[in-house]
DNA sequence: CCACTGACCTGTCAGC
DNA sequence: TGCTGACAGGTCAGTG
């Protein structure tokens, strides 16, 4: 479900409460979620201090003190809950157990994290951190959007000649990692080019000048926290709010933002997934 | 390497 | 009310 906004607004919601503070007993209820968990899993992170929680693209990295690191992906529908801090940054009292209720973090200090996930697409792992790059889900992800390694020139080239749609490409979590269906389409509005556009009609200028937008339009969903659709929630449970500021995502035949624009939104399927763009101001 | 398809799961909603 | 089918934020394996 979630894109960077998302992870990244749940991985703040968590650090206050995990950074530092040891893992008393951990519930692995099944064996797996998309995959199988880690051999030993609740025994390699029971007593456990986190020393930070990171991120990479959509997933959060928690560094532990025994060398390892535990990896988390939201999935489609993945969340991470906090209840019960004793330091009372979280009111929240422990809520009842819910069905998908798959791993639970009891933490020394009182408080506790419930990683619920209803279709399982989400994952959990452990990796060795000293190398997380090595990690299969990791090793091809290209640069993060906010890094130094991600520029115009990098995205130029990287979608030089290529025949597929700059909508796909934008997907493609090797070209650019952490953008999601919702955030390619909102990228795409404000830089006027239909997400059915082929990346080698695309002059250099108009692909370095997608860079700073995706930039401008994922921070200001993490300003925000994140997009609520039908199950996103923040690490406390309150909804994100970006979503009422989407100018074309799931606003089929509505009215297009654009000052003295007249035209509706226009939905397309492109692999099997929803676009949405307006005919007149994207070309 | 590139591009496309189907698969993994459950829940929700629209339409009949 | 109840059934059916379409659809959902992600990503991987398999195919040509």
């Amino acid at each position: 479900m979630p894109e960077l906004p998302e992870v990244e607004t749940v991985r703040r919601g968590l650090a206050p409460v995990m950074e530092g503070v040891v893992i008393a007993q951990a519930d692995v209820n099944r064996p797996d979620l998309r995959w199988p968990f880690p051999e030993n899993m609740a025994a390699r992170l029971t007593g456990r201090r986190i020393l930070r929680l990171g991120r990479r693209s959509k997933y959060i990295l928690a560094d532990l003190d025994s060398g390892e690191t535990l990896l988390v992906h939201l999935g489609m529908s993945g969340r991470m809950l906090v209840s019960g801090d004793p330091l009372g940054r979280f009111v929240h009292d422990h809520p009842a157990p819910e069905k998908h209720d798959h791993v639970v973090l009891h933490m020394e200090s009182g408080a506790r994290i419930t990683f619920n996930d209803p279709r399982r697409f989400g994952a959990m792992d452990l990796l060795p951190s000293d190398a997380p790059q090595r990690h299969p889900l990791l090793s091809s992800l290209g640069p993060e959007p906010f890094s130094n390694t991600f520029d115009g020139p990098h995205l130029a080239d990287r979608l030089k000649g290529r025949k597929t749609p700059i909508k796909t490409a934008l997907l493609d979590q090797k070209v650019v990692a952490g953008l999601g269906n919702i955030y390619v389409c909102e990228t795409l509005f404000r830089a006027g080019i239909r997400p059915d556009r082929r990346c080698e009609t695309l002059s250099r200028k108009a692909i370095e000048a997608l860079v700073p937008i995706i930039r401008d339009v994922l921070s200001e969903a993490i300003e925000a926290g994140g997009s609520s659709l039908k199950d996103f929630r923040q690490a406390d449970g309150e909804l994100g709010y970006f979503q009422h500021r989407f100018d074309v995502y799931g606003r089929e035949n509505d009215p297009c933002h654009a000052d003295g624009c007249t035209s509706a939104i226009k939905r397309i399927v492109q692999s099997g997934r929803s676009s949405f763009y307006c005919p007149t101001c994207q070309r």
